[in-house]
DNA sequence: CGAGCAGTTGATATCGTTCAACTGGTGTGG
DNA sequence: CCACACCAGTTGAACGATATCAACTGCTCG
């Protein structure tokens, strides 16, 4: 994986959020990237360091995490290739969250100061930039949601139905791909026990929407799945 | 109330957030404050509905929530004067929430267009914006955690902590002044029943942390409370 | 071959819900 | 000034969803 690849896939990324002109594409093209791995389970940020830098996540999955102080896990948000990871840490040095890779990751990053030259150069980018921390903003409220009001089973749905089709819009994987995420990372996300997402995962099966046995987790009907979630995408405001 | 006031409400949250200078506080002036009032329980945006203004918050209390489609509520945020309502319309015009008065409430409405210009000419104005969303972003998580893996009862004293000290922050009460949320609001923004937020809060009371038989909600100890919460304000980024 | 880890299962415990009745303010019309 | 309605809050009893604990399976990898 290249530079000229990064810069790709946030030009793909960024044109997915509104246009951009040829000067704007061209200030893009001055940034250096740092391309970086992350070995599943390799943590790029913690809660409470600083951080001079941004980075997207140009391939494999990552998520964000927090910690209660029982040393209970919380994720937080699932990122797929072409997410922003922390676009913040131009405005907010001090991280709040973790960042986790899910599986081997790959990421472009960028020096903060380097990004600020750009979005003072580039209004246009400064405002898609925006329009995606927004996006993410409403994302994390049907998490809320999701959390605080849905049952266990229609919980699980809709994560795996979010998951998916962000991962679909971001022209990563079908629809029906492998969904690299353990049971426990499952649990630590929706706010359940493993026990009890396995259960759940098992009658998600039985009414046909999912696949797992001994293999990663699939989904093999989308429809039932976003019935059983009550998934309707609006909220990630076609973007994501 | 007038354009005046509104202006030195929004000049003031700015400024907690980072410096301006003379010019960028003259194009501030240059905006034209449209002035609402809000009975409680009234809505200013509905989920799906589109907006073509922004506005702040200069009194009263109001909070974000969502529906789920069994008709189950989730508030998902608080607001306290001095908060952007929807800066959000400035780039996504069609609401993902509902924005509703907790107590009689005080608008200051501009229209989206003129902000825009306004963001245009000040890159210091829209880099404070941002950092807000960002801020924002940073709370909405610090909820998902709350909601997903705290207990009821320091998740209903986490809910308090935040209310009372973004209140603070904002000048607009001390910690111990009442606070306007109903046990049911309580409830839908916890993800629990009134009637175990009622019996949680009486634990609370008894605890020495709050008051509130007959009448409204009040912390008399902030500190015992942020203890039981596992409160800690960093999420907040010192901003709100 | 053994260790380790994700996943699976069953039995039991618990937190929070549900339902239904009741209290006590507050506001309104007679 | 009383009667009534209304609404937030309160209480108790029974129920249910999810947690907890502990054992077991079956990969995968060294």
């Amino acid at each position: 994986m290249t530079g000229n690849e990064a810069l790709g896939t946030m030009l793909a990324k960024l044109q997915r959020l509104g246009p951009l002109d040829d000067a704007d594409k061209a200030t893009l093209a001055s940034l250096t990237f740092h391309i970086r791995k992350l070995e599943p389970g390799a943590h790029y940020s913690e809660d409470g360091e600083t951080i001079d830098s941004c980075c997207m996540l140009i391939g494999g999955y990552a998520c964000r995490s927090k910690l209660s102080r029982g040393g209970g896990r919380q994720i937080v948000a699932f990122n797929v290739p072409g997410d922003f990871l922390d676009l913040q840490h131009l405005l907010l040095p001090r991280a709040d969250h973790n960042i986790e890779a899910l599986t081997e990751a790959t990421l472009a990053c960028v020096s903060a100061s380097r990004l600020t030259r750009v979005i003072e150069r580039s209004p246009a980018i400064a405002r898609l930039l925006w329009q995606d921390t927004l996006i993410e903003g409403s994302m994390f409220r049907e998490w809320v949601l999701n959390v605080g009001r849905r049952d266990a089973r229609s919980r699980i749905a809709h994560l795996l139905c979010e998951f998916v089709a962000r991962r679909k819009a971001a022209g990563a994987a079908a629809v029906d791909a492998l969904i690299p995420i353990t049971q426990e990372q499952l649990a630590d996300a929706t706010g359940l026990t493993t026990v009890h997402v396995n259960r759940m995962l098992q009658r998600l099966r039985e009414e046909g929407a999912i696949t797992f046995r001994n293999s990663p987790l699939r989904v093999i009907d989308y429809d039932r799945l976003k019935n059983i979630a009550e998934f309707s995408p609006r909220y990630m405001h076609q973007a994501a």
